[in-house]
RNA sequence: GAGCCAUUAGCUCAGUCGGUAGAGCACCUGACUUUUAAUCAGGGUGUCGCAGGUUCGAAUCCUGCAUGGCUCACCA
């Protein structure tokens, strides 16, 4: 079939010379043939369709605010001229005049031409333009009958053409698979998918304001590891070609950012990007964001109180407010927060007081009794463990630093002096789920080597997550590290939380995703 | 990895009992110089996710596969 379509402004197509067609060949493809044609015509009338800079003088926000309180007859008066740039979101022609919606960082804000004002020539350029193409326009501002502030175009260029139709305009684009496969699509089309990353960055700007005002520095360690420690996890193995060297993508920042307190740089954090090779959920990509951070000569009641205050301040900076809602779940993060050993938390929910337990034995009994599900190589402190995570994580709705857990499980942690069984570390839980992890730091070389140990022999009982000797972090040990209250966040659940999204997919511009 | 659900036009969605594909927006043609989901007249643009099977006949029923979503598992 060899049928000719026209456009606009006369120019032929054939349907079969469809040869710039992408190998995927959708059934946009008449969309984009048209654009094709319209593409060229600008070429013919001597416009380059991907144009060049342009000085913006003027945000839609801006303008809109500068307009609202004036009456139209002012603003004629004064002639606010400006420069505006964004892609175009509607077009509405009237014959010899046309509006178009603009949209640019800030928003959307009407345009309006006229051929009075544009003269025949430039006012069919305007004609050929379509939705989604990015232009440049020079006017000034005043107000339609309705009341809408609109810019009146004086001249306008063309920036980009788009040769793909945008998704349409009243449901957006609601497929969640194109949304995460195409972003870019989904951030010019859904308004709220951008303001929840604007937010994300803002609450990271304001993450960072609050800890280089009380002196830490930010520091960047290696993400490429020979051992990769610091927490449990299956890494991702990768390659060094020119030393043919097996490195693995870390799991964690906390053994170099402890190397840094031993370096005596005191205050250091880091947010950065971990790898765990583990399965995807609502709240688990393969590649995530870490804030750690370390303070010499502090503890983790240190860091409970650092914790607390800055998630407080994020929440006012970003949300105006402590008192938030997390999926329908009123939430107060007014401090303080709620402070609870680990066995008095499970004592209050089963009975069940680990401070009289003494033994592994007596602990797996009570598992069985309560229909807690252990593992046979789990010792008393996994034990415990198992009980908190299947019993008590769940009833933690309000912020909550649970302490005091059982140093199997913690080998980067201190003992607690009163009962070593236990460690000075905390977890916080909001909504059933943590938040932040933080302990008063190992710094004794000697039990840190005997921790290492036992996380080697779990190994050999299979245990693929648990810790790696690491005979270079223990030197620096050796050396001295201050004592150290050491704190992560994981800031991607933390942006889940401020922003009320409930999948981590929403809070990540690119989650990973199979190849389509 | 398991269970459940989804996949139809560029986008958002209908599609009855199995009878051969529809709407709105977008797009194309024409009209219209302050519109507002602009309006009016006309035009359907499709590998019904993919591959088999049942049937005279499959978007529809069956099987397998792919991708995605949710739940669970995994993730201290």
């Amino acid at each position: 079939m060899s049928a000719t379509i026209s456009i606009g402004s006369g120019i032929k197509v054939k349907q079969e010379e469809e040869s710039f067609l992408s190998e995927e060949q959708d059934s946009s493809a008449d969309v984009m043939s048209v654009r094709r044609a319209k593409l060229e015509e600008w070429y013919e009338l001597g416009v380059e369709p991907f144009g060049r800079r342009f000085e913006v003088t003027h945000r839609s926000e801006d303008i809109l605010r500068k307009a609202e309180p004036l009456a139209n007859e002012e603003l004629e008066a004064h002639k606010m001229q400006v420069k505006v740039a964004g892609r175009i979101m509607s077009l509405r022609g009237h014959g010899k005049a046309s509006f178009a919606h603009m949209m640019d960082l800030q928003g959307m804000i009407q345009v309006y031409a006229k051929m009075d004002q544009l003269g025949e020539e430039a006012y069919q350029q305007f004609e050929l333009l379509d939705i989604g193409d990015l232009i440049g326009v020079e006017g000034y501002v005043f107000k339609t009958r309705r009341g809408e502030t609109t810019i009146h175009i004086e001249h306008f260029t063309l920036l980009a053409k788009s040769l793909r139709p945008l998704p349409e305009k009243w449901h957006g684009l609601r497929d969640v698979e194109t949304r995460y496969r195409r972003r870019y699509v989904d951030l010019i089309v859904n308004p709220d998918v951008r303001q929840t990353f604007i937010n994300r960055s803002r609450i990271i700007q304001s993450m960072r304001r609050h800890l280089e005002a009380q002196g830490f520095l930010e520091v960047e360690t290696p993400t490429l590891h020979l051992i990769a420690g610091g927490a449990a996890a299956r890494p991702f193995r990768t390659h060094h070609n020119a030393l043919d060297l097996g490195l693995n993508m870390r799991i964690a920042l906390e053994l170099h950012l402890k190397r840094l307190i031993v370096g005596g740089l005191e205050r250091v954090y880091e947010i950065g990007r971990v790898y765990r090779n583990e399965g995807i959920s609502t709240r688990h990509n393969p590649e995530f964001t870490m804030m750690e951070l370390y303070a010499a000569y502090m503890d983790f009641h240190d860091m409970m109180k650092l914790t607390e205050e800055l998630i407080e301040q994020i929440a006012i900076d970003v949300r105006g407010t402590t008192e938030i809602e997390y999926g329908g779940q009123a939430l107060q993060l007014k401090t303080p927060w709620r402070r609870a050993h680990m066995v008095d938390l499970i004592r209050e929910v089963t009975g069940v007081d680990f401070f009289e337990v003494h033994d592994s034995e007596t602990a797996r009994k009570m598992a069985a009794e309560h229909g807690v599900a252990v593992q046979d190589m789990h010792e008393f402190g996994h034990i415990v463990n198992e009980f908190f995570e299947q019993k008590v994580e769940s009833t933690l709705v309000h912020p909550t630093f649970v302490y005091g857990h059982p140093v199997e499980i913690s080998p980067l942690a201190k003992k607690n002096p009163q009962d070593p069984r236990f460690t000075d570390r905390f977890e916080l839980f909001i909504m059933g789920r943590e938040y932040a992890n933080a302990f008063s730091e190992l710094n004794d070389p000697i039990d840190q080597r005997q921790r290492f140990l036992a996380q080697l022999e779990e190994r050999e009982k299979g245990n693929d997550e648990a810790h790696e000797m690491d005979e270079d972090f223990i030197m620096a040990l050796e050396y001295g590290m201050p004592p150290t209250g050491g704190l992560g966040i994981g800031i991607d659940r933390l942006v889940m939380l401020l922003t009320d999204q409930p999948s981590i997919r929403d809070v990540l511009l690119f989650p990973l995703l199979r190849p389509e």
